[in-house]
Order: C-alpha cells, then structure tokens, then sequence
DNA sequence: GAATATTTTAAATACTTGTTTAAAAAATAT
DNA sequence: ATATTTTTTAAACAAGTATTTAAAATATTC
C-alpha cells in the first residue's frame, strides 16, 4: 500500500525546513510556510501546535544533518590524512547542496543557545570517535602533532564553510563571478588539506 | 561648546546598532531600538525615514569596522609573519569586543546580498595593499608559497572568527565552561598562526 | 519677546503576526 | 448506509508591526 500522495505532516515538515533554512526562524512566518507547502495555514498548528515547536522540530533534524555524514567520515578506519581529504570533500559538497545550512545553523544558535540544544547524543558521538584515537596514538609514536579534537577538527572544518558562509562577500571582495567562484573554492579546498596535513603530520 | 547631552539622532543610532547587532534584522523591531535608545517610537523614522533606511547606514558602518583595523595592518611595513600575527590577534580581540559583528554581517549578508552592498570602497582598499606587494615579491625570490590575496586572507581569518561565531556549538560540544573556551581560544590562536606560517613561508 | 523653525509626543493608521474557532469535507469504522 | 473520527477550510481573533498624523513642547531667529 504505497502513498502516492505525501502526507500533509510531512508536506510541512519539509516546506518549513526550505522557508526556514532560507529566511531564519525570525523571517519566516507561518504564512511563508502554509504557503510553501500549498497548505491552508491553520495546518501548521494543527500538526505542530506552533511555529516554536515545528521550528524546534526541524532544527534538531538540521543540527543531525550536520554531523551525521562527518561522523561517519571520523569513524573510518583509515589514515589520517585521508579521513582529512574525506571531511573537506564532505564539508565541500555538503555547502554546495545546502548552501544555506551552516550559516542558519550558526546564526539560530547564536541568537538563543540555550533554547536549541536538546539531548544531543550526537555530540557524544562526535566526542568519541576513531579520530580521537588515531590522534592519541600519533602523538604518543611521534607521527602527529599532539592535538586534541577539538584544536584540530575546526582547523579542518573552517576552511571550507567559511568561505562558502562568506559566499556573497567573497564575491563582491574578490571581484569574482560565480563561475570564478567555483573555481575559486576548489583551490582553497585543496591548500585547505595541504595546510592542515602538513602542521599535523610531522615529516 | 561641548555638548553634554548626546544628540537624539545619535542615541537612535547607537541603540540600533546594539540592537541590530544582537537580534538581526528580522528580530529587531523599531519599538526595540526606540526602548533601547529611551526614546519615542516616532524619532526612529522622524530621523531616518524607515526602519530599512536606519538599517542600512548601520550595516555600511558595521562593514567598515569589520575591514578597518585589518586594512592597517595589511599596509603596515613589517614581515609577513608578523603580519599574520597581527591580523590574527587583531581578530581575536574583535570577536571578544564584538561578539556578534561577524555572524550579523554574514548572516545578513547570506539572506539579502544585492540590498547590502553599497559603494564600497573599502573592498578596493583592500584588494590593493602592501600584503599584495609582498605576496607577489615572496612568490618571486622563493620564500612564499605562491599564493593570491584571495587565497591566503580567508586561511588567515577563518580559523579564528569560525570558533567564536559558533562559540556556543564549541561550548557544547567539547563540554567547555566560558572559562574553558576562554584558554581553548587562546591555544587555537597559536595553532592557526604557526599553521598559516608554516604553510605560506617556505623553509 | 514675538515669530518661526525644530524636536518631541501620544495617538491613530493600515497591515501583518501567530493562533484559534467552528463548520465543512473526507476518511474510517460500525 | 450510518455513525464517528480525522482532516481541511475560511474566517476571525487579539496582539504586534512599521509608519504617519497633528498637536504640543522646545529651541532658534529676528
């Protein structure tokens, strides 16, 4: 018995997920969304009581979405400089298919912290990964710069999201189309690596 | 002729910002920044029109400020590692002063782009600076790496405006108290220092 | 100091906001 | 088919929005 037609939930969950992502929790209104979904605007309440608990919903999705692909990366058994290259990648395209996903995710949390963190068991998941030991022993047989995740993992990541955050105004910075752009973002990619293998990785 | 009581449109000015700043454009409304500036609902437009008029001249401020002090650095006649270090301590001690500047302008520069970008003079200024010159000589005799201006200041600025824009994911991710961020930042700093180094000065 | 211009005020404007209502429509159960 | 539940609808709600008004208060000019 397959549904060919998308329940009226789930219709919202996502066209709120679009609105919100693209306009922030304080740009989006209820209409924006009924209207996304093609819903009549009393649905919203109905399935979600209100605006706050479907937005509270959908940012926990977001915030999984986040991790979920990097700590399945950090988890690989193998060396290190590949898991590097592989996080950069990901991170890469994850910006070039949500372009939208980390600046909201960064700009949410810093307006109201204590409202958007749930019981996260995904951050203990990402404290406690095949990296962390990967790190530990490199630094104990002289392979790596004895770093702590979370001095080396930002290294990694803020490269990349950085500068896709920072789309628009590396643009209009740099006198840069959006072809020159793209271009642009894979030649930082890779120093991105190279810089950060090469301080890690001793010799 | 000193006056002691600031001029009204000013007050309006500075309270926008504050509020601007902290809430973005969305979350702020004129009876906030009225509030804020103890003053009458009517002033915000009786001096500058529209709440979006109001908005605008903050943000060409608040652009300014964020390239200023890094203009200078970059035109000073010192090394380039010290350069760097400047920029990068330059930066920490922005984002401890002003923790909300960085995430405003990207955030709001992600949503509306075409609306925020004025006649900027600045970005020439700082496409054209003697960090140029000594990138092209340093690419030339063989001490740098050879990289863009474009390549190499995002490297510069990434890591530490990265952290403290998600200062709260850090915090709960790594499990860090305000006083564990504090050292954490700190130590971060002087990794992104000798990496960027590292990796553009050659020997 | 009277006339004029500027600044400030409370109130009203027209409109949008999140949310609720109560009835209609559709789906499900008996 | 009838009764019951679930879903959808248009309309209304009270509160909040940016902005404007016109009069009052203040400052400035002559």
């Amino acid at each position: 018995m397959k549904c060919v037609t998308e329940k009226s939930e789930d219709k919202i969950r996502e066209a709120a997920k679009r609105v919100f992502l693209k306009k922030g929790f304080d740009g989006t209104t209820s209409r924006d969304i009924a209207k996304e979904a093609d819903m009549n605007i009393a649905l919203t309440n109905y399935y979600f009581r209100s605006k706050e608990k479907l937005f509270l919903e959908i940012f926990k999705d977001v915030l999984e979405e986040y991790f979920q692909n990097m700590l399945t990366i950090l988890n690989k058994d193998i060396d290190i400089k590949s898991k590097i290259s592989e996080i950069i990648d990901n991170d890469f395209a994850m910006m070039k298919q949500e372009p939208d996903l980390v600046i909201f995710i960064m700009n949410e949390i810093h307006k109201s912290p204590q409202r958007l963190f749930p019981d996260m068991s995904i951050f203990r998941q990402v404290r406690e990964t095949h990296l962390k030991k990967q790190l530990e022993e490199g630094a104990a047989n002289g392979t790596l710069r004895p770093m702590q995740l979370e001095n080396i993992l930002p290294l990694i990541k803020c490269g990349v999201e950085f500068i896709f955050m920072g789309k628009e105004i590396h643009k209009e910075l740099f006198m840069m189309t959006d072809e020159d752009f793209e271009k642009y973002a894979e030649e930082q990619k890779e120093h991105i690596k190279a810089m950060v293998c090469n301080y890690l990785v001793i010799g």
